[in-house]
DNA sequence: ATCATAGTCGTCACACTGACGAGAACAGGG
DNA sequence: CCCTGTTCTCGTCAGTGTGACGACTATGAT
């Protein structure tokens, strides 16, 4: 694509020009693990390696549309499935070595999560372990490492405050459901009777829908919906039993 | 500036070019008001009217770098005064009429400042009342009503679990200069007793330095540096009396 | 019926909080 | 020198949130 017709004032060498992408922080909740989607780069630099998805912004496009385009193309949400949300900006000279390029990352997370379909310049995707990720410098491309770093992190510290656990959960469902994402999103063990009593007892975040599910073995669980609260208070605190 | 010498497997018509700006939320504490260093623009578009200090990056600059350089251009401040954290990128098309670009925007707070210089790019240099230019919207050029108020209500926000408040004092302060930071920033008015007791009682937060000032009227306050503790426990919370 | 499993409610001690009293350490005026 | 005003600092007390844990409830499996 070439550069866009030149309004009036417009100094093409006024200023250095910058490749900008967004690349995608893609969480969701697995067999009990934290995962995070990453595609096989079939070209270089770093064919072969694994990568967080994204791409190029258009020129006509904001930074948000581009993140929900990206995201579409690569698992098939659309932005009114998941939590999306920018996250930050890298753009360390040489993080590229093609070319000058800022990313704009952003977060998404998701309750379940149709089969991948591997984009235009991946040749394969899939989801992988994040704890595995985070443990193992370099085992994603450029920079990904510490975006998808930055990106739990963010997560992790969101859960504290806002509803956004609820956001890796169906749209209706039980305080255990509940529990769990809290668990497995901060490698903790939570108290069910505390964390009952908390998320019940903070107001506008769960509303009981009255209905309750009918599982193997155990007592039916109450069925709950989000509610309007966007700040938790009192908050669900990291450091419980 | 030309486009950088094309490396390996660069494709110059494979992306669409973008300027790529760090705008700076430079923020600090005059008369008991908060402040924001705003530049009057010397040239179209929104010549004559007020913005953030800001700039290009360069080609071969982090965008860390690029805000530390336009915040010494702009305010005479070294990186070692201020804090400085980056806080949320911009980029809807038409957001510059000249041409497409995304901005950074940084935020830097500092205790005293020294007098401001004007830019290259900016024919003048004040502080500004914050509150004043949030209450009246169209106040600063381009979008930096929103950049502004992004950067403010993060500082606030990261005053209740973090020693961000004493990036507004100097090296040595008492407690109630430390009581009026929180004050004017949240714009609420705080119990000095009950102040006292948390900032204190706050592992870490405050390390007492012996000495003491002597003041006109009035008990002498003890002095204090900032501790080790970049995540206060427990909060310094927001609503107090 | 009995057991295993999972959900929900209750109790208790402890920590933190907001509201407020009271003393401590200064300056300035009579 | 004493009094007063001002600011800083320490204490008290009731209300609330929290972690640890006991107890009860409602299902499925045997």
């Amino acid at each position: 694509m070439d550069a866009p017709a030149p309004p009036t004032g417009y100094r093409p060498d006024a200023f250095p020009p910058f490749a900008v992408t967004v690349d995608l922080i893609v969480l969701t909740i697995q067999d009990d693990r934290l995962r995070a989607v990453v595609v096989e780069r079939g070209v270089d630099p770093y064919a072969g390696a694994w990568a967080l998805p994204g791409g190029f912004v258009r020129i006509d496009e904001d930074l948000p549309e581009a993140a929900s385009r990206e995201l579409a193309e690569e698992t098939g949400l659309t932005a009114a499935d998941v939590h999306l949300e920018q996250v930050a900006s890298y753009g360390r000279p040489g993080r590229d070595p093609r070319m000058r390029v800022v990313t704009i990352a952003y977060l998404a997370l998701a309750a379940h999560l149709p089969e991948l379909r591997p984009g235009t310049d991946a040749s394969a995707a899939r989801f992988a372990d994040v704890d595995e990720l985070l443990g193992r410098p370099g085992a994603l491309a450029f920079d990904h490492g510490r975006l998808l770093a930055d990106g739990v992190e963010r997560a992790r510290a969101k859960l504290e405050y806002s509803p956004l656990a609820t956001a890796f959960c169906p749209p209706e469902f039980t305080v255990a459901e509940l529990r769990r994402v809290y668990e497995v999103v901060w490698g903790v063990s939570l108290d069910p009777r505390n964390f009952h009593r908390k998320v019940t007892g903070t107001p506008g975040f769960l509303v009981p829908t009255g209905r309750s599910t009918a599982r193997q073995g155990g007592r039916p669980a109450a069925l709950f919906r989000v509610g309007d609260t966007q700040v938790l208070h009192p908050p669900i605190t990291r450091r419980d039993g």
